[in-house]
DNA sequence: GCCCAGGCACTCA
DNA sequence: TGAGTGCCTGGG
């Protein structure tokens, strides 16, 4: 397999507002529309065009069997979109907004620690410290793409349960993990020990997933909420945030108390696609889009 | 230099 | 069942 060549997918997802929305943190802009990614133990470059995604290195292969369902391509993104702005003049400004705006499916793992991380924290932080797990027990990659030829840099992929099996939570503290420190120590042990399968999940009920990841420590609702939506898939799982809940409760007072609980007007009303409009209302809020 | 962030767990009513 | 509070830290 020819490694260094692109692929290119005749489908277009918004890249700046999917790997810039924070449901990723192993991403960033090199310019304009490109993006260069740590994705599934490979150094992945990601190009914006008018009719598609350039995708190096990739082949046709690769694409099929990872990065198809990672990227959420042949889901009928943008008419979806289009019928959720449909819905209310809300949902409206979040879709002329951010229309394409994907929701990626990444790994579970990563997924899990990432929002484990991600409390009491500002997107750079989160990036840092995914980042220093990476550096301190992932496996080194070769970057193979061809467009960035003179790109001196190392990179790690995200580190298994198995290359954590020894860290401790000192080792995390002294990297400036705080208290999150013993929360991760805590889901290594857990998914090593079988106490927590997170095989398992895939086949659970959204409801039933939910609780298997929230017996791991520092794993509540939105955590697991995240998880389920960003790694799993789960296309209904709505977490909650400050954000999401400032937009609730700006947007759709009236309708959460029709609806009698915040939780049966987000099942009711945004049904399976409630992961979609969720991150859509949470990025254009926080963007300051909405007057 | 200080504040506070895309939460969680624990306590107490 | 819900409100109040402590927790680590460094980027903005």
């Amino acid at each position: 397999m020819q490694m260094s060549e692109s692929y290119f997918v005749p489908e277009v997802i918004h890249l700046e507002h999917t790997l810039e929305n924070g449901q990723c943190f192993r991403w960033r802009k090199i310019s304009e529309g490109h993006y260069l990614g740590v994705v599934h133990g490979m150094v992945l470059e990601a190009k914006q065009m008018e009719e598609g995604t350039l995708l190096t290195p990739m082949d046709e292969e690769l694409f099929q069997r990872v990065f198809y369902d990672y990227f959420g391509f042949g889901r009928d993104l943008l008419r979806r979109q289009d019928a959720l702005a449909q819905k209310d003049p809300w949902l409206k400004i979040a879709v002329d907004y951010c229309r394409g705006l994907s929701i990626l499916k990444q790994d579970p793992w990563e997924t899990l620690i990432t929002f484990i991380l991600s409390q009491n924290n500002h997107i750079p932080r989160i990036r840092s410290l995914v980042e220093k797990l990476a550096v301190l027990r992932g496996p080194k990659l070769t970057y193979r793409g061809n467009q960035l030829p003179d790109r001196q840099e190392e990179f790690y992929g995200f580190p298994t349960p198995s290359e954590l099996e020894n860290v401790t939570e000192e080792e995390l503290r002294t990297l400036g993990f705080g208290y999150r420190a013993g929360y991760v120590v805590d889901a290594v042990q857990k998914v090593l020990a079988g106490e927590v399968d997170l095989e398992k999940v895939v086949g659970l009920p959204l409801h039933g997933g939910r609780e298997e990841l929230k017996r791991i420590k520092g794993v509540g609702n939105k955590v697991a909420d995240c998880v389920l939506l960003f790694g799993y898939g789960f296309q209904e799982a709505f977490p909650v945030d400050v954000w999401v809940l400032r937009a609730l409760e700006r947007f759709y007072c009236k309708e959460i108390e029709e609806a009698g609980s915040r939780e049966a007007f987000i099942k009711e009303y945004f049904g399976g696609e409630g992961g979609l409009a969720q991150q859509m209302l949470f990025h254009t809020l926080r963007n300051g889009m909405y007057p």
